[in-house]
RNA sequence: CGGGGCAUAGCGCAGCCUGGUAGCGCGUCUGCUUUGGGAGCAGAAGGUCACAGGUUCGAAUCCUGUUGCCCCGACCA
């Protein structure tokens, strides 16, 4: 490509409202750029490391024997209403009208409408299995739209969805699918890490998450220190404590707390550290009465585990307050187990504590040395916290949190859609089955952006070659004042096409330095530049993105070949 | 959905409090000089000040409403 014909739009300034690096860099080398919140047009730059990304991911799937197809943006909404999510998608969908007044939704994802084309076609055990995927543009209306492509309403993914006869070829299908996913991260070159999460909204069973590891990721791995367990924090089990619990030390007693109303304020007031407290957390129960929850004091409540345990509504609702009051006869900030009709259940945690400082249920006051069995009934014990750093894994070696960007999901969703949308095959005896299904998704413009959040300095974008804009530029330094310098440059570009490498030619006649940003800026790994000095000396100039100084390499397309193979796989 | 903020040239911003003919930097265009890390000089173009009402002799500026966008929160005992 000549840059002069290739519209680059890069600038020096960072727009005011990009807060993280990716979406900065992407705006300033002109990848992207914002049509409305969360609306967003792909410029040519932006196109060509898109195209790559997305080849990398075509060519693994083909190669993993899955089946490319194109399913419409837009659905009926009576597919939606068949499984039950149009309603329990809810305002994440893009609801709109036809001129005759039927519905439909700019589609979020596909597991209805994949299911729909199986059903059409799809009658006898011999078809399957079969591995349909698309790459094809989405749309959520997110809560919140932000950080540019890392969190757009709409974005472009890859979805596959695969049909089997029995559970054993669905776990067959799914780890194909995992080491196919696992092969385009290894291509891409990019750090990540492969994590038990639970299945959300999509439903279903196992399911793992890949995430590029960044430090502006918005979710939270746990990983132990062994490798051998890792799971998005959301799912991160942890483990009850062991050992006895200690004797009760002093008598239970009540303190005066005026205005203290969170845990922070409590460890002030009593001078206690976080651990020796707990917070009550009220929630609604399948009935009308509120269950109390009691998690110590340092700890953080994980709702998708408290929503999991019968007799918890869910999803989780925290109570009212004025349910509360009429329960325990105080507010929030001064809530506790001690004399409470009601159900309670506590962390592990808090199992082998003693000595605790718990709210009074009188506002303003606290008890100090509150034990279980003594002060009140020895609640349920559950896992109800959010994992920590530290926390013993279930392997037992300790638990690191690292940050994340998810950019793959695979799911085995069982019968969930199959049975929904009426799917059945016959099997070899002419019986009809449901088959069991998988999904597994691939953010293909979330991994650009992720792919700059782990790849970049001061200058810019350092991309790894497999999805760079250009692998190779060149740059022509006074090439408007020397015919020698221009025919070089013509000479080696047309040599490099034609060896394949994916070139730029810096043609648009700037001043070395201008150029020299901007194929920094645009991430380029290799640089070559020729000036009459290096012609008169029969070198060229080399540079990788990532090098501290260039190097004199010789002239010709073999020297560039070697220099480039050399500081290759940035 | 709750709270806060912003909207003035392509981009980044000042001007608003205290009403009086719209400015700065970057970018863009033309010419000359320059050419190894975002050049210099000279000239030029470009804005219904988000929209709609109102107050006023006069509104970017004051008032009301609307729209769009950004940030924070939605984990709380």
């Amino acid at each position: 490509m000549r840059l002069s014909r290739f519209a680059l739009a890069t600038t020096k300034q960072t727009p005011a409202d990009a807060e993280i690096i990716s979406h900065q860099l992407m705006l300033r080398a002109g990848m992207i750029r914002r049509l409305a919140a969360g609306l967003y047009t792909w410029s040519p730059l932006g196109m060509r490391v898109l195209r790559k990304v997305e080849n990398i991911i075509r060519e693994e799937m083909d190669a993993a024997g899955a089946l490319e197809v194109l399913m419409p943006a837009v659905q009926p909404a009576e597919l939606w209403r068949e499984s039950g999510r149009w309603e329990a998608m809810g305002d994440l969908m893009l609801k709109m009208d036809d001129r005759l007044g039927r519905e439909y939704c700019f589609g979020p994802t596909h597991e209805e409408v994949i299911t729909d084309f199986a059903k059409r076609d799809i009658a006898s055990y011999k078809q399957l299995p079969v591995n349909f995927y698309q790459i094809q543009t989405k749309f959520r209306d997110e809560i919140r739209p932000r950080f540019g492509l890392m969190r757009a309403r709409e974005f472009i993914m890859k979805d596959a969805y695969s049909f089997h006869m029995d559970q054993a070829d669905l776990d067959r299908e799914y780890h194909g699918m995992r080491a196919a996913y696992t092969r385009i991260l290894d291509r891409m070159g990019l750090d990540y890490r492969i994590v038990a999460a639970d299945s959300g909204a999509i439903g279903g069973a196992k399911s793992e998450e890949f995430h590029v590891l960044a430090h502006s990721g918005e979710d939270e791995l746990a990983v132990s220190e062994s490798g051998a367990y890792a799971a998005n924090i959301e799912a991160a089990v942890t483990r009850a404590p062991a050992g006895e619990r200690p004797a009760p030390g002093g008598e239970l007693r009540k303190v005066d707390t005026p205005g203290v109303a969170t845990i922070a304020d409590l460890c002030r007031a009593l001078d206690l550290p976080a651990e020796a407290t707990a917070k009550a957390i009220v929630v609604a129960g399948d009935d009308d009465r509120p269950v109390l929850l009691v998690l110590r004091g340092d700890h953080s409540l994980n709702d998708i585990k408290a929503e999991g345990i019968d007799g918890i509504a869910s999803p989780l609702r925290f109570a009212e307050e004025a349910v509360i009051r009429e329960h325990f006869g105080a507010g929030p900030g001064s809530l506790g187990p001690v004399h409470l009709s009601l159900r309670v259940i506590a962390d592990h945690a808090l199992e082998k504590t003693a000595d605790m400082a718990v709210g009074a249920n009188y506002d303003g006051a606290h008890f100090v040395n509150f034990n279980w069995g003594r002060d009140a009934p020895e609640p349920e014990f559950a896992d109800l916290r959010n994992a920590v750093a530290g926390d013993p894994a279930p392997d037992g070696s300790p638990l690191a949190v690292l940050r994340g960007i998810e950019v793959g999901h695979v799911f085995q969703l069982g019968d969930k859609y199959s049975r929904a949308l009426e799917l059945t095959v016959l099997d070899e005896n002419g019986a009809a089955v449901t088959p069991q299904m998988g999904c597994y998704g691939f953010g293909v413009s979330r991994i650009v952006a992720a792919a700059i959040e782990q790849c970049f300095d001061d200058a810019g974008i350092c991309w790894p070659t497999a999805i760079a804009p250009f692998e190779l530029v060149i740059v022509p330094i006074k090439a408007d004042k020397s015919e020698r310098v221009r025919d070089a440059c013509d000479t080696l570009y047309a040599e490099c096409r034609a060896a394949g490498i994916d070139v730029a030619l810096d043609d648009r006649g700037l001043r070395p330095g201008p150029m020299f940003a901007d194929a920094e800026l645009i991430g380029i790994p290799h640089r070559i530049v020729v000036s009459e000095r290096g012609l008169d000396a029969g070198t060229l100039e080399y540079k990788g993105r990532r090098d501290a100084e260039s190097r004199q390499i010789g002239h010709g397309l073999d020297a560039i070949r070697e220099a480039m193979g050399r500081t290759d796989g940035a």
